[in-house]
DNA sequence: TGTTGACATGGAGTACACTCCAGCATTTAT
DNA sequence: ATAAATGCTGGAGTGTACTCCATGTCAACA
């Protein structure tokens, strides 16, 4: 099954600027017609999933170019994709952190304006942030 | 305590070139001396941590902006202030939710990776992604 | 007195990741 | 046959949150 940018644009949930824009970069190419009109596959589809999903965790588009060409290189720089799935993954935990941290304040601050716990901060009003 | 321009940054941790854009937009206000130029108190110290605190949570400028106008504008503008709380708050919750869910397809793709596990995805390795 | 050095302003530039547009070609529906 | 829809390219514009720069003022020190 072939289809065009429209079609594709509309299947991934991509728009297509933005799939004009990936092609540029070299994220997801298109094949091309006898008009020189883009085309894309199923198997492009498959790809452009992982790419949407990958983007998805965070992976910055200059990383997810990386992992492109990588994986147009072969089968031999999987050791260097896996370095930059590992990479992400721990930046997947160091934020799973921060966001535990960053809930815990946003609570504590509801708690002192909402006056179920003691003032914070200090004791003067007309100072409260 | 008084604090020039660049003793407060160095205090705070925003570059001065920071604390004057904050100032554009309201968010962080200064005094000034007879020679116009600006200084801060360790009252503005403690409103310039909470500003950081909270845009570490990832609240936009625009929020926080907001934000800072309320406060401005007294203690009858607790309410306002707690639903900006509570909107992060809710946001934070979603983005834990979505952390866990990348977390989960990573390890995942590592596992397909390093062959620890079915391949995930189709078995033609030449299209593996 | 002269030269640092910190500070002031307004405006331009940066990085990221798109998004939009002008101008033109081709395709599809009536 | 013609109008609407879809596609093409290169390049400009957008939003967020800064960051940098040119130019100028002012105070302190050698």
């Amino acid at each position: 099954m072939n289809y065009s940018i429209g079609e594709f644009s509309k299947k991934c949930g991509l728009s297509i600027d933005t799939l004009r824009y990936y092609e540029k970069l070299e994220i997801i190419r298109s094949n091309r017609d006898e008009n020189n009109r883009r085309y894309y596959t199923d198997d492009d589809f498959k790809w452009a999933s992982f790419v949407i999903r990958i983007k998805k965790t965070g992976m910055s588009i200059k990383n997810i170019q990386t992992y492109s060409r990588l994986r147009r290189e072969g089968t031999g720089t999987v050791p260097d994709r896996l370095q930059l799935l590992f990479d992400q993954l721990k930046s997947l935990h160091v934020q799973q952190h921060e966001i535990d941290d960053n809930i815990e304040f946003v609570e504590n601050k509801i708690q002192y304006y909402t006056g179920l716990n003691a003032p914070l901060e200090n004791d003067d009003k007309s100072k409260e942030v």
